[in-house]
DNA sequence: CACTTGAGTTCCCTAAGGGAACGGTCTATC
DNA sequence: GATAGACCGTTCCCTTAGGGAACTCAAGTG
């Protein structure tokens, strides 16, 4: 549904939703980044309505995160390929991962392991401070206004 | 809409998008987070319906997310809290606050800054190898199955 | 006692997702 | 050279979830 546009809020989080927050999309970016990138090995691979997939396709190719690469002239086919802003919405999906991993996983264990190929050694994504390098807990952040907060509506004072 | 359960894949990002996937409750979690904990607060603050916001709070409730704390005894009145699972979930707001601060906000800037208590600076989320400490990139990893991977389907064999 | 606040619940309408069928284009096969 | 098949969508109808406003209920306030 979604009627609600998330777009025009003064918030990164709401922004990045309405980018790529409907349902499916991070699947559908998940799989194009492991190397699911044709359309029908999407669609049967997430069982989404062709429909619901080709929107989708549609939106995030718009909004920057995939584009299209012909892979065969004859037939001409394009397939799907994660832009840079794409790829940098992976790290994201890391961090769900390792959030899934550790909480939904259950007895069984993680479905899939990620292997860092820098270091060699099987990982997790670890959301740390940019600055000092600890990691980040969500208890240890203070919130201030930024340069882009929303202007203070109608007579009224923001903080 | 998404009538398809996402809990049932062997993926932990669908997983967790079966938990904090739909639409308004990232938006919620920050709300409680940043210490929006009451039910008209939020619904004023998000601009969202009030049936909607009821079943999202009922259902994060249920997945361990939230919880109910009273704040008054007469009027019997409770608010919603993070519990743990759900701080932790609060590094992938973190996270996501990261891309959409870099990617979305545009000339204005972000519209909130994150000030980590602990060292003191302002910062923002890192996602990083927790084996090596340097930053993760989408294309530095490799993927291996793991232990709860999807037990290949009749005759089929995975890999 | 009328009014307000907080927290939901109910109802109707509309729009988005699911599913299946259809379309077009090229290649491979009998 | 007709037929089948892969690929990539589009169209159609049906169901269901979200939006919005009104309603409920309980407790406190002037």
């Amino acid at each position: 549904m979604q009627r609600t546009r998330f777009g025009d809020m003064a918030c990164s989080i709401a922004r990045t939703l309405d980018i790529a927050g409907e349902p499916w999309s991070p699947l559908i970016i998940r799989d194009v980044w492991v190397g699911t990138n044709r359309f029908d090995d999407i669609q049967r691979g997430l069982g989404i309505s062709r429909k619901v997939l080709a929107e989708r396709l549609a939106w995030l190719q718009a909004q920057g995160v995939l584009e299209r690469r012909p892979y065969s002239e004859r037939p001409p086919r394009d397939e799907y390929v994660l832009t840079e802003k794409g790829l940098e919405l992976c790290e994201v999906l890391m961090a769900i991962t390792a959030w899934g991993d550790r909480w939904t996983a259950g007895e069984a264990g993680p479905p899939v392991l990620l292997r860092h190929r820098t270091c060699g050694l099987l990982t997790y994504a670890e959301v740390r401070c940019a600055q000092c390098g600890e990691a980040l807990h969500a208890s240890d952040i203070g919130f201030e206004l930024g340069p882009g907060a929303e202007p203070a509506p109608e007579g009224v004072e923001k903080i």
